[in-house]
DNA sequence: TTGACATACATAGAACATCTATATATACTC
DNA sequence: GAGTATATATAGATGTTCTATGTATGTCAA
């Protein structure tokens, strides 16, 4: 099977959609994208986002020092843009037809 | 955070939305519902239903004998339908989001 | 009749992303 | 001086999924 993309990996890469973001904005932007329900722990972020430059869906795009603190850029590679693409539409795929499923069985959406 | 649901746990309920299924007919299911790109594997889907019957999110639902091959039968929870139809609903509109994103940046979706 | 494949359930152990916890450092506010 | 926001980073624990394997029946083709 096509290898599963996590949760939180999907947020991050569609807070990245809208264009380059240092990690602590990837945090904030998917605390937004999920109203204020999913909190990517920085833990999990920073790894994670080693991972998708390795695996080249994203890439550095810049270092910035604001205020004394370091701001490391990142942003979607092509490849990156089109796999986050290619996820979404499956997803919404996936949850229409779960959701019309679930109103045949009773008031339950 | 509410916490993540995984893509394998996501479809096997999604699969269960349409009504009671065995096992193995969830594998089916999955299949169909990914278009054949998601195999469901037998071992994670046995450990799956264990624990989410024992987190009210399915429950049995008689047991068949067929061509000397038994049947299990599960289906979803009133708890189950509820939280399959939230989690349904957070992938559609963080996913359209995403596609929107995408679209200002370039023509990749 | 042997081999392959579909059906059907089950368990043990490995892999790996995420989580918790912790560390460092600056700036602002109470 | 304590707490919170900003900002990055690493070590170790957790837990779902994956790989591999086992058992068993029925069907179809070589």
């Amino acid at each position: 099977m096509t290898k599963e993309m996590r949760e939180p990996t999907f947020l991050a890469l569609a807070a990245l959609a809208g264009g380059k973001k240092h990690g602590y904005a990837i945090i904030r932007g998917v605390e937004e994208l999920s109203n204020g329900d999913v909190e990517l722990k920085a833990g999990t972020l920073y790894t994670m986002l080693d991972r998708l430059v390795f695996e080249d869906v994203i890439e550095a795009a810049g270092d910035e020092v604001v205020d004394g603190r370091l701001r490391r850029y990142y942003q979607l590679t092509i490849n990156g843009a089109s796999i986050l693409g290619a996820e979404s539409k499956r997803r919404m795929v996936v949850s229409k037809e779960a959701l019309r499923r679930l109103r045949f069985v009773e008031g339950v959406a």
